[in-house]
DNA sequence: GTAGGCCTTGACGTCGGCGTCAAGGCCAGA
DNA sequence: TCTGGCCTTGACGCCGACGTCAAGGCCTAC
């Protein structure tokens, strides 16, 4: 099978297969032409890329996947570093989710203050009355302060709550 | 104010300053000698830039808010255009929390897997048996399938839980 | 013969938000 | 006067995972 095939049967294209050549994830044999020849095996490792990289993770973290399927193991995940991937994931994955979680609420009660200031204004041109009451961005944000946490690396592509400042 | 004191005060660099004023979000006045200068008013300026940006909201973004504050009203968050900002960005972070849950679900699931099927072959190892059970990753994978939501444009610097690939 | 389709390597482009030089100007204090 | 510190503009670097274009080779069908 030539890369066209295999990128067509795996849904992706042949830049990235020669990209993830190119990082020695998934090396390829040539035929006389020169031309990349993959196997069956070589599916099964692409397929497991592709998996992982829809979880987000990143290509490196995707290594020891691929190198335990080559070493022979049924599945990709049956090795202990393949298992620590997934543990460290986890872990980035819930303090992401908590960061999300908390910054989730901070914006949803800020858009209600706006809300409710802006009714008031409404309210205010109908029945003049007193001035409004502040409603700058709480400084809670700057408790909450959504960080970088444990260099968490894009956990999903996703990371990047913000770094330190400063 | 020169912008080396206005970073210092607001706590980021005089790098970004510039840049913000590359894009026009922060423009500055210049005194005799081609220096920058600011005002108190540019500080409440930047400060509502930052505090928007520590929750992950991209400059562009924060353009409404900045506008909102330069036409005199008393908070950024006291035009329409602003609340519109917190409602698509409270609709991303729900989707992005939403992808990012069932995400860790499904990493979840196929730690505890690993780890049983590895238990398992400790286990063989001492009493040997039959072979062991299959521990692919499931094809969930491409139902939950954590695709670039509704343009989910980095909700927090966060987004890309990978593109449709294809 | 030639058009089409697959392949090759090489290399620059993309996106955001700056970091980090480089080369130089202006001003104050010792 | 010289050193140090602040400022200026310009421009390349970074990161990840490729997209995209360029220039060319090989093979096949018509």
């Amino acid at each position: 099978m030539r890369i066209g095939e295999l990128a067509d049967r795996v849904g992706t294209t042949t830049r990235a297969l020669r990209y993830y050549e190119s990082r020695g994830l998934l090396p390829a044999r040539r035929d006389g032409n020169g031309h990349r020849t993959y196997g069956e095996a070589d599916v099964r490792l692409l397929e497991q890329i592709r998996t992982l990289q829809d979880f987000g993770f990143e290509l490196e973290e995707t290594r020891p996947f691929v190198e335990c399927l080559r070493s022979g193991h049924p599945a990709g995940d049956a090795c202990p570093a393949s298992v620590a991937v997934y543990r460290r994931k986890l872990g980035e994955l819930d303090a992401l989710i908590g960061e999300l979680t908390a910054v989730r609420a901070e914006v949803g009660a800020q858009l209600a203050r706006a809300e409710q200031a802006m009714a008031g204004l409404a309210a205010d041109a109908q029945a003049p009355g007193g001035p409004e009451p502040r409603c700058e961005l709480s400084d809670a944000a700057d408790a909450t302060d959504v960080t970088d946490v444990a260099g968490l690396t894009d956990v999903a592509g996703l990371t990047d709550v913000r770094g330190v400042r400063g």
